[in-house]
DNA sequence: TTGTTAGTTTGAGAACTATCGAAATGTTTG
DNA sequence: CAAACATTTCGATAGTTCTCAAACTAACAA
């Protein structure tokens, strides 16, 4: 594995390390899973995952800036609000990562 | 998925967010896999390990004990040496969180 | 015993992180 | 335009982490 490869496997699971992030990050991805049986893309508002971790909005709002610049997620604004959305190819990855090592 | 496993899995990331510790992983990962091709176990020395790395001895200690508290590995002595092992049930824990996310 | 080897512990400093409250930004609604 | 809304930015703080050098322990060797 190439130095740049453990650089890079190791800020996504810096991403993936704090508790808060993680859970988050696991809400984004069950949403994900409901709307893409729903056929459509979901609204992340920061106020309804708010009312479900126990932290604030600029907590929230620096969380997924750091699941952003880790690759695992990527964000649009639409209007007010701000629609997150995982990216798929890093979930791939991961698995395969570890996939190739169990 | 429960609160708790989301803690615990937070600290398995958490020890592989490091670089170094992540290579030491999976230094340790390379050398468990050619040890059971030789059906032994293997002698991860420091030194050697020190040798790999850009870092001091007390930090490769360091990195191995957050190794083995978030239970990605196991440690035993042998003599003046240190013998590491990979615990395998984390890696298929890791691989299925994965596999059944993505 | 004296010295060497392998690794650990301690203590400290620099850097980073998570969180908050307050203020700011941009968007829609009345 | 003004108010309400959703999120971001700023500044501060408390706590954590990585690393090193120095001192230490335990096992082995001469």
């Amino acid at each position: 594995m190439a130095a740049s490869d453990v650089t890079r496997m190791s800020k996504v699971f810096r991403a993936l390390s704090n508790k808060n992030r993680l859970q988050l990050f696991l809400n984004l991805l069950e949403e994900s899973r409901l709307d893409l049986a729903k056929g459509r893309t979901h609204d992340c508002f920061l106020a309804t995952i708010i009312s479900n971790l126990r932290i604030g909005a600029p907590s929230i709002s620096h969380h997924l800036r750091e699941l952003e610049s880790a690759g695992l997620i990527e964000t649009s604004k639409e209007g007010k609000q701000l629609v997150c959305s995982i990216r798929p190819q890093v979930m791939k990855d991961i698995a395969a990562f570890f996939a190739a090592k169990s």
